[in-house]
DNA sequence: ATAGGGTCGGTACCATAGTACGGAGTCAAG
DNA sequence: CTTGACTCCGTACTATGGTACCGACCCTAT
């Protein structure tokens, strides 16, 4: 076990095969060689925990709300010792958050009241326009 | 007051004139009539409240997470009794919003842990690659 | 040894939400 | 009555993050 085709590396991550062929495109995941060492055989490429590792870093940074393009910088910064880089990074990551944790949060207030002022039968305003108006 | 081009009618609603335009064409915005009334002139469009009210409902409810056809069904029900649609889709939202502002508060309580864990100076290890790996 | 499923690599295409541009017309101030 | 800013409309282009498709290979089980 550990090592894989790219079909089962892509299903361990939770990704099609195309997106895996699109991150390696990127540079984001590494594009192992063939093994055309013993034998003169081999042809498809292995790829091992490691990888999988790595793809499960990008989707849980896609998920903190950083770009590919900033994920890229995160994997080379894991290779250096720019500790500085990593928590400005992160630091400003975090401040985006919480504005936007807080802007569902209202988001999330208004459309309950919404889904309550529009209650199952009856009259009255049902406002989706102003929704967002109050508050 | 209340009556402006388009440039205003944008700049009230924190937007580019080309996206007031997209949103036009999105459907999403009123193209409303040129003048040609009194005395045969007349050419720019003018806007009123009631647009900047649009424009700004559109802006909330992305923010919400709504895609522009999305929002392009709710101003629609707006103007229906059709309550039960309503209610379906701010619930729908909301359990989605839930799910997303856990997600964020995960993301940021692996960021946190990663500024502090990689701190200023010193050695030790700042493992980017790990950060969303426990809890 | 051959059939079928998977892989490779490149290129093309998609959805979403804009952003840019160009030429023609309009409008208000000087 | 001309200048300069703004508007109109259509079309094209952008960024982001994938998806889809292709012909050519490879690999394994029968």
């Amino acid at each position: 076990m550990s090592t894989m085709t790219i079909a089962k590396l892509a299903r361990e991550g939770g990704v099609g095969v195309e997106t895996v062929r699109y991150y390696q495109r990127r540079g984001l995941l590494e594009l192992p060689e063939r093994e055309r060492g013993a034998g003169l055989r081999g042809n498809v490429r292995r790829y091992g925990d490691a990888d999988i590792r790595r793809l499960r870093f990008i989707r849980s940074a896609q998920a903190a709300g950083f770009t590919l393009e900033q994920i890229g910088e995160l994997i080379e910064l894991d290779a250096t010792e720019d500790r500085a880089r990593a928590r400005t990074l992160a630091n400003q990551r975090i401040e985006a958050l919480d504005k936007k944790i807080a802007e569902l949060q209202a988001a999330r207030k208004a459309l309950h009241r919404l889904a309550h002022d529009c209650a199952h039968g009856k009259a009255g305003p049902c406002p989706i326009l102003t929704a967002f108006d109050g508050d």
